[in-house]
DNA sequence: TGCCATTATGCAAATATTTGCATAATAACA
DNA sequence: TGTTATTATGCAAATATTTGCATAATGGCA
């Protein structure tokens, strides 16, 4: 049996890696091929065959084919807004911690 | 140089592990000392001190010492923010996969 | 059919994470 | 001081993740 936790970090862990990250970014301005990425982030084909399917299986992408061509697309409006709020909480905690050193 | 798809990608790996989340979600609803929370999660205190020390260093809790106890607390309210959104990501993915699932 | 472009996957090496045990470090207190 | 409670850490084993290479699988097109 499964619990929410496990659950909830295993989507996570999804997410938690800096490629995986800037194929959302690249995918919150448009969906994209496959291929067209791999030159954008200049990553290995094989490897970013398999970022996606990471992203695809956690649930933040949906695949469709044209042709050989894989398109890949944010699966939800809420993969953006749980990006805006890493985005917020990372910022907000640098922030804390900077006032945390000058307080010293 | 690190980049802002390795930073991020960091604190989301601090995020990603079930015992962490299930630290974080007993330390909002009140602080905790770290040996209440050992007993509570079952953790063996050496485990339980490390996930601590990760998720401190990731800026989700700040720690203080009363004598030889450590008090944990979560560090910033925007923490609690992006718990929530994390738990709308989770929820909604799942629906939509439910949804596509019915549809085939 | 044969060829090319694109994507997926088996495999192995490298790296990172997680864990428990043992033990050190620290602070309270008799 | 000696004892106890609590927390931190060195170490090693187990496990998981990431990557690139080679190759398979797929679909378009001459």
């Amino acid at each position: 049996m499964i619990t929410k936790y496990e659950h909830k970090a295993a989507v996570l862990k999804a997410l938690s890696h800096p490629a995986r990250l800037e194929i959302l970014e690249i995918l919150l301005m448009e969906q994209q091929c496959n291929c067209d990425m791999a030159a954008l982030l200049n990553l290995e084909q094989s490897t970013l065959s398999r970022h996606i399917s990471v992203l695809k299986q956690a649930g933040f992408v949906t695949t469709s084919k044209q042709g050989v061509r894989l398109i890949v697309q944010i699966a939800n409006p809420v993969v953006k807004q749980l990006l805006a709020s890493v985005d917020e909480a990372v910022c907000q905690t640098m922030k804390s911690r900077q006032k945390l050193l000058t307080e010293l």
